[in-house]
DNA sequence: TTTAGGG
DNA sequence: CCCTAAA
């Protein structure tokens, strides 16, 4: 049975100045590199990385060169999206309400209107006291947030945000471009949230969410999990109709749900929400993922209804001191100025640029990610030809890609034109322009967990399905949504392909195999650059979680009472030799957290309840071959014992 | 490679 | 589950 379907990826929006002009040199340095935990990262990765360049490119003409002596002027940055008609809805951050360092991401949502949503990030540096001092000062933790608007063009159906940060307040925040791979060109982002607690709260409708000053990492992961799933990893294919008829949080939530049985929603998400505060192991699990989430989602949430936006503001609107950038923060319409007093963006999509000199604002709706093909076994699972086609998708999109411009159906490939010259800044056109994913075909895609991929050619992967998925290991978020193959027959070539950005330079950028992926940089003033695929990186990925069955406790219970405690070895040879996925490391790992178990109250316990007979047993078998071990200990050292 | 433990 | 020092 031969599966060759396309998916769509994501939902990206950025805004490119025409003309790329920031020296990477300028740029500040990045942290240390941290490994990639999840496969299933990658689409995020790329995506992720994807916008970054894009967005790398929006700084406006006037941000860029003001950047480095303005930097520190700024400490926050506030994105928000507009309620169409109550703007003051959203209103929901102000300087006060947020401590140093928080995070704030909201979605907003439209009951009726389709979907709109917004991350506001905010952030402020603690050890930035400058310009920044004035105003914080008093108010010591506060932070002096630049109000940024962002209004959601809700005349698309689209989910979408517009991205209207000022171009200036990013760069003064020093926009940190990172390889999307490494968590840690992340760090300096991450970090400075992790330092800091975060509540995260629904608000009223409950389609609102915030995130503010806390481990910021779960909070601030979970929302990115919708951006995600919702507007990067989900295929279009499920339905983008009904997709847009949802608020942003009601989309990723179902989403989630959707995909895997609602298995990370109910395990993963659910909890978290629940709980601030989430075990280590949980935390450096989510953390990973949601940086990297995090990172996609600034970017992907400029992602507008597939509209482009673009507009001068008069003067008058705006309000430019030499430090901060100020705007009508009331006003529906974003305003953002420069330094100059100049707007950078704003939200009417009826005027466009046509000079050289103005950013072509733009949004991708969506990628479509290269042809997959995949071979599988009829008589195969529903669940492995999902674990199979996410492994091929994964595959191919950490395997290296390239992004393709497309203007009305013509693929550009002078990377060397300017977006004037190849006609991407007539916001006429850009309704036909489109962005595609390419297979890099310099580069072979990684080793891969899954040994049943086999590229084939840059355009096709094959993969052959494993055997039968094990039982035993209840499948994850490795797998797409349910209906992603179902459904991907469906997408037209029009959301695929619609509107996008056009950017000359991104292919120039995947030249250079290197992937960037912006970020707010809490102390670097300059942009850091990071490569992306670090070749070994794409290798280290970490295993998916899959909890142990009661079945499985039995077993190791038996095992265990059988040989003993320190013979990890030959309790994984006696009881799950044929079980690949379980080393006798995780054999040690579950006996240390069973007996853990057994011994607090069943309240504390969490997951799969286990037997109280098992995990009696294991108590008393724990109990026995440790007392055999401390005898045999003495036997041999025992000169070593107490008088 | 295995164990043993901390993270 | 990951990471690692030790064995």
């Amino acid at each position: 049975m031969v599966f060759q379907k396309r998916l769509d990826v994501g939902f990206i929006g950025c805004q490119i100045p025409t003309m790329p002009r920031f020296p990477r040199s300028a740029r500040g340095k990045r942290s240390p590199p941290k490994k990639v935990e999840n496969n299933q990262m990658h689409p995020f990765d790329l995506l992720a990385t994807v916008a970054g360049e894009l967005l790398e490119k929006r700084e406006s003409p006037c941000s860029l060169y003001e950047t480095a002596e303005r930097t520190n002027h700024v400490n926050s940055i506030k994105q928000k999206q507009l309620d169409n008609g109550s703007p003051s809805k959203s209103d929901i951050f102000d300087q006060g309400s947020c401590d140093e360092g928080s995070f704030v991401a909201r979605f907003v949502s439209h009951e009726e209107r389709r979907a709109a949503s917004a991350l506001a990030l905010v952030k402020s540096d603690a050890s930035e006291k400058d310009g920044f001092a004035g105003k914080s000062a008093q108010s010591g933790l506060k932070c002096d947030l630049q109000k940024l608007k962002i209004t959601g063009s809700l005349k698309n159906d689209a989910i979408g945000i517009h991205n209207l940060e000022d171009p200036m307040d990013l760069d003064s925040k020093a926009i940190a471009l990172v390889s999307s791979d490494s968590s840690v060109e992340l760090t300096p982002f991450v970090d400075y949230h992790s330092a800091h607690s975060s509540s995260f709260q629904s608000v009223k409708d409950g389609a609102e969410l915030v995130v503010d000053k806390d481990d910021d990492e779960n909070s601030s992961g979970r929302t990115h999990n919708c951006a995600i799933y919702s507007k990067a990893l989900k295929p279009h294919c499920t339905g983008e109709r009904r997709v847009r008829k949802m608020t942003t949080s009601n989309y990723w939530k179902a989403d989630l749900e959707a995909m895997n049985d609602g298995e990370i929603w109910n395990r993963e998400i659910k909890p978290a929400l629940r709980s601030r505060k989430l075990s280590y192991t949980r935390q450096r699990t989510q953390r990973s993922s949601f940086k990297r989430k995090k990172l996609l989602e600034r970017v992907s949430f400029s992602a507008s209804n597939g509209g482009f936006c673009s507009q001068d503001v008069p003067d008058s609107l705006v309000k430019c001191d030499k430090c901060d950038t100020k705007f009508d923060s009331s006003d529906p319409h974003a305003h953002l100025n420069d330094a100059h007093g100049r707007s950078c963006s704003t939200t009417d999509q009826r005027l466009s640029y046509e000079s050289a000199d103005h950013p072509v604002k733009l949004s991708i709706k969506s990628f479509r990610v290269p042809e997959l093909f995949i071979e599988i076994p009829a008589n195969a699972t529903v669940g492995s030809l999902k674990r199979t086609v996410m492994e091929a998708v994964t595959a191919v999109l950490s395997g290296g890609l390239r992004v393709g411009v497309l203007l009305q159906g013509k693929k550009i490939r002078d990377d060397n034109k300017t977006l004037v010259q190849a006609g991407i800044s007539n916001t006429d056109k850009l309704d036909n322009l489109g962005f595609t994913l390419e297979p890099n075909p310099n580069r072979a895609p990684p080793p891969h967990n899954s040994n049943s991929l086999v590229p084939e050619s840059p355009n096709k992967i094959l993969t052959h399905a494993a055997p039968a998925p094990d039982q035993a290991a209840p499948d994850t978020i490795t797998q797409p949504p349910p209906n992603t193959t179902a459904n991907c027959t469906e997408s037209d070539h029009d959301s695929v392909h619609s509107h996008t950005n056009p950017s000359s330079s991104v292919d120039q950028m995947y030249d250079n195999s290197k992937a960037l992926v912006p970020i707010l940089a809490v102390k670097s003033d300059a942009l850091s650059v990071i490569p992306l695929r670090n070749s070994r990186r794409s290798e280290m990925v970490r295993r998916i979680r899959r909890p142990f069955s009661v079945s499985e406790v039995e077993a190791l219970v038996q095992a265990v009472e059988k040989l003993g405690t320190g013979r990890w070895r030959d309790v994984k040879l006696r009881a799950f030799d044929s079980v690949k996925h379980r080393t006798y490391v995780d054999l040690k790992d579950k006996w240390k957290t069973l007996v853990h178990t057994a011994r607090i109250s069943p309240q504390q316990r969490r997951g799969e309840p286990v037997p109280q007979d098992l995990l009696d047993r294991v108590l008393s078998a724990h109990a026995y071959w440790c007392q055999q071990q401390a005898k045999s200990t003495r036997l041999a050292e025992p000169f070593l014992l107490p008088a």
